[in-house]
DNA sequence: TTGACATAGTTAGCCAGCTAACTATAATGA
DNA sequence: TCATTATAGTTAGCTGGCTAACTATGTCAA
């Protein structure tokens, strides 16, 4: 997401202001601050999963097919929920499938469409890594009280806002 | 980075606090929106950076070498401050030099080592990319006051010093 | 009812990261 | 001094995303 470990100081970005007068030197520090804390706190939730052999990817589905009541659901709308392509899916599926973590279950109603079924075997992980997931996230924020959170919220909700006048 | 887009609601995320205690409700979602905003906003920087013919990598080694009073480095140290591994780098630089945005100079001191040297050309391609970039996302972030800024700044260096409890 | 279009899933191939291994050169210490 | 070790850059091959194209099935309107 943002590789750059090197975020400029406020010398570098007034000296920058200067040839492009453009800049908005509070703006851009806050916006590299938050991509650069962002990228870490998603490679420390790999480096997490990666103990217990899994990736973002596949973790999610687990999560998604968890939440449905049947923990079932199809490989389209677990796309469009993970944010990945169909494509994506097929091969998230396809590893998943493989370590026995889901089921394909196939259907007579629709004979295009597949049922993905978490299996005993899946629920047994997520009960392994939800755990270890939480404790780490709960260690990890215990440096912001309620009042941060809150706050932090809704920023973050501001600065959602604003992002259409970026595209 | 987070791809998710099916956020959870905190119905879900009380449910998921049930089967595992550890959950701490507050502390995931904002995690999570803080990952999802970050990603929105990297992919609006993509967004913007392709209508000029670039990516985020090579961008970056536009901009550390424009930082630099002779707008020179080598492959090595800018790997180490755009965060990719020194092979990436090599096939940044190689996309970068087909383009003529930077020259690969050889140095008699170390023979090891290259020089690389932005041309006229790229500080031109950085002239047009900037102020583009600039006013964007001074746009995006006119939503936030000073004081918001700076209190997201303090929060997210809260969190940064929380991120080592997390791996 | 049937031809055009829409939808579900998959496959094939691209891309930008990565690691590991390699070549060439420099630095070091027994 | 010269064998070992370290460093700079590159190459080869892996990965998990992506798009585009394909097959099979379902839907709908003339």
């Amino acid at each position: 997401m943002l590789q750059l470990k090197d975020l400029p100081t406020t010398d570098v970005l007034t000296k920058f202001a200067e040839r492009y007068p453009d800049a908005d030197v509070t703006a851009i520090a806050s916006v590299l601050q938050l991509l650069r804390v962002a990228t870490d706190l998603s490679i420390a939730l790999d480096t997490c999963l990666s103990k217990h052999g899994l990736l973002q990817g596949r973790w999610w589905v687990l999560i998604l097919l968890m939440r449905e009541e049947e923990k079932t659901s199809t490989p389209s709308i677990l796309a469009d929920k993970a944010g990945v392509t169909r494509a994506t899916m097929t091969g998230l599926i396809d590893g998943l499938e493989q370590a026995g973590l889901v089921a394909r279950v196939f259907t007579k109603d629709d004979r295009r469409s597949v049922l993905i079924s978490l299996t005993a075997l899946g629920q047994l992980k997520l009960d392994e890594v939800m755990p270890d997931y939480y404790r780490r996230l709960r260690q990890c924020m215990r440096v912001l009280d309620e009042a941060q959170r809150a706050e932090l919220q809704k920023i973050l909700g501001l600065i959602n806002l604003g992002i259409p006048a970026f595209i």
